[in-house]
DNA sequence: TAACTATATAACTATTTACTTATATATGCA
DNA sequence: TGCATATATAAGTAAATAGTTATATAGTTA
């Protein structure tokens, strides 16, 4: 963990403009406890599967989320270690639980088919 | 002041991304501390002065800032009032004071000229 | 190996954004 | 009143954005 460093503005509006999406933002709330797979978020948001994948690309090159590969399926976790993680945590923390959405997938059946 | 209400997550994408660029976002930070006038940012920011006005309307139009009229000019500050001032403050706190921007129109002259 | 599933990328398009220039509005002062 | 200064708004434009469809890549399984 490196000691407090000078945040740059111009950085640090680039990494609020990433955030700045309602489909991102919620993405990162989702995944601030549990880690999630595409299918999910394309389920979850019902939008076509390449816009999931460009919003969790935008979400990696700002090296806010961690990937993982497991079998076919990718998952997507928040990067703890990001040297953003504690810009953006109290601003997760103050969003609204976004669970109920996960819990709508069980009750579909939709989250046990791809995790 | 209220009690804490729900976020709704849509709305706090729109704030967000309100903050996502680098001008109004260090406006924000300017302000926290002190007032600003539509003449002071166009130094500041070497922008013109639409630019700047349609900047600080998009801030004003988000509650973020309070707008106050002095005579011919009109002067910006942080809207701790505003129901999302909770939620950007722990943001604008984060980032690295501006302060030597205003020191830097005092050497000039130009911060005396208009305030 | 071939067929299937999950994900990423490329190319394209409609919309939004941040700026520009030109003009309107508001205030101060001679 | 008329002119100067400060700010806001309108209209236009180039670039960025978020979505689309088509296709490529990677892994799984028969």
């Amino acid at each position: 963990m490196p000691t407090k460093t000078v945040m740059d503005i111009g950085k640090s509006a680039k990494i609020l403009k990433v955030l700045g999406d309602k489909t991102r933002l919620t993405m990162l709330k989702l995944i601030e406890e549990q880690t999630c797979c595409v299918c999910e978020f394309v389920e979850i948001f019902q939008m076509s599967q390449p816009s999931i994948s460009q919003h969790l690309r935008k979400l990696r090159d700002a090296d806010l989320i961690n990937e993982e590969r497991k079998g076919q399926w990718v998952f997507y976790s928040l990067n703890q270690d990001s040297e953003w993680y504690p810009f953006i945590l109290p601003i997760i923390d103050q969003l609204p639980n976004q669970q109920e959405k996960l819990i709508e997938l069980e009750k579909n059946g939709t989250r046990i088919t791809c995790c």
